[in-house]
DNA sequence: TGACAATATCAATGGACATTGATATAGTAT
DNA sequence: ATACTATATCAATGTCCATTGATATTGTCA
């Protein structure tokens, strides 16, 4: 019961369709919240609300190179998010 | 692109706690309605609505027997959407 | 037929939240 | 100090949707 509402909390964040687009590209390579919101051409003020998103469940971990601030995916809390799911939402 | 909304369809679906109730439920063994709102002591008309949503993704079968409308899990379409999902967000 | 049980649908409401525009913060360079 | 760039935050808005109460539909049994 804990477990789903942590799962549902989850799929809640990352069933939004930006949020996905930046997860998908955030798996491929890391980056700066610039690179992120001119790949998907989206304003930048959004891009910067979805990361804080996605950091509020720790799906991405940021690091500050000058003024950039690199996020990139934390793959230890996706895999634990994903086991949740497939515990829970069996097939 | 066009995965990517499909998925967050999907996710949008399930994120639902009560949703994620109801198909956690149905893992385990198909149910007719009011075994389910009694289960989950929900409003009948809810769960009805959280059905409908559902089977609006193929996510649940149902089978009449009598006035009892029996719902079970349609593992194969919930295989599809767990596919595209590993495919989407990887880790 | 009428009464009842199981389920679905309709209409209204309130809250959550994505999006936008404007502004603030922080770091860098001149 | 000033100007500029990268990022975050704030406030307002509009839309989506879960929930509720009431009603409709469908099937069963007397």
């Amino acid at each position: 019961m804990k477990g789903i509402l942590k799962l549902g909390e989850f799929l809640k964040i990352i069933s939004d369709t930006n949020r996905l687009r930046i997860l998908c590209l955030l798996t491929k390579q890391e980056l700066c919240v610039c690179e992120i919101f001119e790949a998907l051409e989206l304003p930048q003020n959004l891009v910067s609300h979805h990361l804080g998103k996605l950091k509020d469940l720790s799906l991405v971990k940021e690091r500050k190179e000058g003024t950039f601030i690199i996020y990139s995916i934390n793959k230890n809390s996706l895999r634990q998010y994903k086991s949740l799911f497939n515990q829970i939402v069996k097939d």
